[in-house]
DNA sequence: CTATGGCACGGATT
DNA sequence: AATCCGTGCCATAG
């Protein structure tokens, strides 16, 4: 991907900032790849092994000062501590494939699915457990269904049928809610339950689902009022519902798209960049930021190879002396990629320092170009930063770094708040009203664009729906 | 007549 | 320069 480096004699600056950039836009997968291709085409750089703290063990980048360790034992610390975070095991390998039983190489189309699934779950189970769901996800189809059942699964896996179910219900429970089930009628079940702990579920969708699903796509609704008594409009509801709120193909549904339920983007699924949490996990402490860097060890010209120009004949020298060059620049760029991500995480997380501990509500409008004023650096610095990556946050949740940037996120989480805290249905513009009390000013229209973001049916179709517990 | 969704325009953002 | 987003106007459904 950088090919630029061909000449590398004098032009610092032009080189230097271009590979600067171009290293600040991959992601921790990407940069991983890139090292190794790099180490790989060039004897002079050189992995020195890894360095340790000998008090947490944890792996240092910067000889000498282990960022945890070296924090002082002030607990209402309000800045974050921000560091590179070397950690190769935090990238998962290609090798989750279960080595035992190797008659189906892999699940062609979803090889992005099962890893970022996995990494989910992984730490709420144990070590075999681990192994049987690689193996289930593994065999998904490319729409996130199950494509064994759960009986064969055991059966092939000699793990009881009721760990496979545990595993199974812990699988679902991840990201693309409902994958890893053997129907789309139990993925959207499984869908379903989950909107219930946080919204209103209209009562008849449960029903509906279960047993009306062929009607249903057929749009047979007299047909199914009449079957469970009830009048035809809270049966068109309930579909509406359905259909804007649930899928049945949930490889197809991610965070992005919860906006947009007939688009069937081919979303990419993101391990994280970034790692945010609490020291020692206890919210009292100041907050955690790790930047990932996938490599166990720390990247550095070799001395040797230095030594070595100077003992070698005139005309290597110059092939020699240009890999030298390549590396030192090389390495150059990547501090100040990790520089440069250091501070700007830095002041990212304390100004959103509300949004990642609270939630979406309190999320500060924040653009990229303000933020670039501040670090004094260049507006497309920060977007190459910022896409394409993404943050865990301390309650695990994983989104796109450049939600940090969503404009309107604020506004639109208070508004879920108002619509699903009222028993009354607002119509729009009694919205806009709320929201300006609130001191959001926003226009009638947008209120609507807004809602339709959140898949919030509009006041007439919420009135037929109940509050879920 | 009221509430919404569609289209499209202008300004901000990237 | 390309894209995204908020908004106004208008048609349509209830």
């Amino acid at each position: 991907m950088i090919q630029q480096t061909r000449q590398v004699q004098k032009p610092l600056t032009t080189a230097h900032l271009a590979q600067t950039m171009s290293l600040l836009a991959l992601t921790a997968e990407e940069l991983r790849q890139q090292i190794d291709s790099e180490l790989a085409g060039n004897p002079a750089l050189e992995l020195v092994e890894e360095r340790r703290c000998p008090t947490c063990h944890r792996i240092l980048s910067d000889p000498g000062k282990c960022p945890i360790c070296s924090i002082p034992s002030n607990p209402a610390n309000e800045e974050p501590v921000v560091f590179l975070s070397p950690r190769e095991e935090f990238i998962p390998r290609k090798d989750y494939v279960d080595n035992e039983m190797e008659d189906e190489p892999f699940a062609p189309a979803a090889e992005e699915l099962p890893t970022y699934v996995l990494r989910q779950i992984a730490p709420d189970l144990k070590k075999e457990e681990r192994g049987l769901a690689a193996f289930m996800l593994t065999h998904l189809d490319e729409d996130g269904l199950l494509t064994t059942s759960l009986i064969e699964v055991a059966r092939y896996t000699h793990f009881p049928l009721s760990v496979v179910e545990k595993i199974q219900r812990a699988i679902q429970m991840a990201d693309p809610v409902g994958v890893g089930s053997v129907s789309t009628t139990e993925a959207l079940l499984v869908q379903l339950q989950a909107l219930r702990e946080t919204g209103v579920v209209p009562e008849l969708a449960e029903e509906l689902i279960k047993d009306g699903l062929d009607d249903l796509s057929h749009h047979q609704y007299a047909e199914l009022a009449h079957r469970y008594h009830v009048p035809q409009k809270k049966i068109i509801a309930a579909a509406k519902f359905i259909a804007e709120n649930l899928y049945p193909f949930p490889a197809r549904s991610h965070w992005g798209d919860a906006r947009q339920p007939a688009a069937q983007t081919t979303q990419v699924y993101h391990q994280p960049d970034i790692l945010i949490g609490f020291l020692n996990e206890d919210p009292e402490k100041p907050l955690v930021v790790e930047i990932i860097m996938p490599l166990s060890g720390t990247l550095q010209v070799n001395p040797l190879f230095k030594q070595a120009i100077r003992q070698a004949d005139e005309d290597a020298r110059v092939d020699l002396r240009k890999d030298l060059e390549k590396a030192s620049l090389f390495v150059k760029c990547l501090q100040q990629r990790n520089h440069t991500m250091e501070r700007l995480l830095t002041r990212v997380v304390s100004l959103q320092r509300e949004y990642i501990i609270k939630g979406d509500k309190y999320l500060k409008p924040v653009t990229r170009a303000q933020l670039s004023k501040e670090l004094e650096v260049h507006e497309s610095t920060i977007s190459r930063a910022v896409a394409n990556k993404s943050v865990q946050l301390p309650n695990k949740r994983i989104v796109p770094l450049a939600s940090f940037f969503d404009r309107s996120l604020n506004v639109r989480s208070v508004l879920k708040e108002i619509i699903e805290k009222e028993p009354k249905t607002y119509s729009d513009s009694e919205l806009v009203d709320m929201l300006t009390e609130r001191g959001f000013q926003v226009a009638r229209r947008t209120v609507a664009k807004y809602r339709a973001i959140e898949g919030i049916l509009p006041a007439h179709l919420r009135r037929v729906t109940i509050k879920g517990k």
